[in-house]
DNA sequence: GTCTATAATTTGATAGAC
DNA sequence: GTCTATCAAATTATAGAC
């Protein structure tokens, strides 16, 4: 995944994308104040001056840039292809790709924060939400542009980032892309159908 | 979700099932030994009596034990439908009705543990795989037995994993069911087009 | 804004009595 | 097998000089 250059940006852009990549990584727990200022080249009382909420404030603004970056990288991938159902569909290998070529580190950037939070911080659990939603969104809108019904596009788009998603955790876990490539088999056929059937006749 | 019973279980026991709690609803960075042996009603050194490795080792049984609990949960939905296709169709509301009346806690209870371990501990990665694997393998059989071809099956199979999986991640994640049936929807849909097409004509 | 030193607490783990 | 006391290290956070 292309970083954003840490040698000329910001003490504290370059803690946010410490955070960033850590909290990717290891997730929100096992991430030390530490091992951030450390990654960010930056003693604990900058990170304090940047962020007075401490580590929470830091990891939810993490979250948002995150995912702001992770969206611009579907983007991408979706408007190189000649239509929406085959951008979906190159998505699914794309993500297997860029998941193996990085050890199996690199998916989803929030997910196992999202999981973390879930029941213990409010805060960042709102974060999370927020990022899943604006993704939702903006696919949402792409599947209402190509001619379906904004409640049909809501329930594909969900479906589509439940696949990526749980494609993630599954191939993470067993070290292997069939998983993601399997869901992604499936829900790409299911999109193209619908698009097929919404503008074909 | 059904709780063993902790009064009159062994130490042993009684300090897997709270494991397997705290692990579910914090993750593993989050679950100190300290929460572990107070919910489990155990001291320090009878954890470490019956758990050399440790948090560790504790965490592996955890992780099986669940799992294993998990994939009874499943297929008690599954064999109370008339047939496969039903089953994995009532499958997700009968999961969203559970988080929600769970406060959004009781989800997958291994999926945060994968994604927190898959690329810091490989001990518990791999417990973690190997629930996967089991509850693919386990769903695979129902789907050959049910008329697919055994690569097909496999390839629904991971689908619905998947869907399950990053439905739980949305749900959560956004406090509302609506992604997790949204998934189901496309993936009961197509799981019984391919059964009905398998055993059909 | 940057940086160091340090406080207060918690962590996983061990020793050894019972 | 059970339990207490304790250790060394790491954790988040703060104070205050520069």
């Amino acid at each position: 995944m292309a970083q954003p250059d840490t040698s000329t940006a910001s003490t504290r852009d370059r803690l946010v994308a410490s955070a960033a990549e850590l909290l990717l990584r290891n997730g929100y727990s096992a991430t030390g104040l530490k091992a951030i200022t450390a990654a960010g080249r930056a003693p604990v009382g900058s990170l304090y001056h940047h962020f007075p909420g401490g580590k929470e404030e830091l990891a939810a603004e993490a979250i948002r840039v995150a995912g702001a970056g992770y969206q611009l990288l579907v983007d991408a991938v979706l408007e190189d292809a000649p239509d929406l159902a085959t951008g979906i569909e190159r998505s699914f290998p794309a993500a297997a790709a860029a998941l193996e070529a990085s050890g199996y580190a690199d998916a989803c950037p929030i997910a196992t924060v999202a999981l973390e939070v879930a029941n213990t911080n409010e805060v960042l659990r709102r974060a999370t939400a927020e990022v899943f939603e604006g993704w939702t969104d903006a696919l949402a809108r792409r599947l209402t542009a190509a001619g379906l019904a904004s409640d049909e596009a809501r329930t594909l788009a969900y479906a589509y980032l439940a696949a990526l998603e749980g494609g993630f955790v599954l191939s993470r876990a067993t070290r292997s892309t069939e998983p993601l490539l399997a869901a992604g088999r499936v829900t790409a056929e299911h999109v193209a159908a619908a698009l097929a059937s919404a503008d074909g006749p």
